[in-house]
DNA sequence: TCCGTTGATCAAGTTTTCTTGATATGTCAG
DNA sequence: CTGACATATCAAGAAAACTTGATCAACGGA
């Protein structure tokens, strides 16, 4: 018998958990065109640093974002892959072309 | 003078956060090929009657899913223009093609 | 009308996530 | 070495999200 084989979304839910906060999209909008060391951020953004510093490390944690440390400072930019990943996972969710037609009373 | 115009992320976070659980995710993938409703909803998770209910309602005030009463029953079905929505912000934020070089030392 | 069924809602408790202020670590400049 | 700065981490509290069992409202069949 075969155990009617359901995909696992763990990884989708804790991928669209990190993006699931204002702040982290902010993050994410100001590294799409390239990296940008932690100070920079918490200059554009004006929150407090542990506050960032915990967003970032939500998103390095859920493959979003990398991270370079360079001398006194520490440059994050966006991981290709996983917005790859994410659209992906999107496109399979999506509702498809062609669907079941309007079901006829009764269910259960 | 101009107020740096930051994208507003709010409704984006929010239907992320409708996407951030595995359950949700689950339902999601049950409705792709059409509507269905609540009692094949629930037999096919296998979860509490009140907690698919909890999901299914944070996936309609996200706008994820519709809903409609026919006689005892419930159906929802996915919003196709909120997949499309999610599908926008996600290119929106993906890493643009050019990139910025690799910082020289030295930011602040 | 009465009953059984579908599904929503509520209250209470639990868990997870986020924020804040304090502190620690590492690095560079003097 | 010492001081200043960049960033991470920690502990404590606050807030939000989730789960569970009980109850409620709506509907249709007998």
């Amino acid at each position: 018998m075969a155990t009617a084989a359901r995909t696992d979304y763990t990884r989708a839910a804790r991928l669209f958990h990190a993006l699931s906060d204002e702040i982290r999209l902010e993050v994410i909008d100001l590294l799409r065109d390239g990296e940008r060391c932690v100070c920079e951020l918490t200059e554009a953004l004006d929150i407090a640093q542990p506050r960032l510093s915990w967003h970032l490390r939500a998103l390095k944690e859920a493959g979003v974002l990398t991270d370079r440390k360079e001398g006194r400072w520490v440059y994050y930019a966006l991981a290709r892959d996983t917005f790859e990943e994410a659209e992906s996972v999107l496109s399979v969710l999506k509702p498809t072309a062609r669907r079941l037609p309007t079901r006829a009373s009764g269910c259960c």
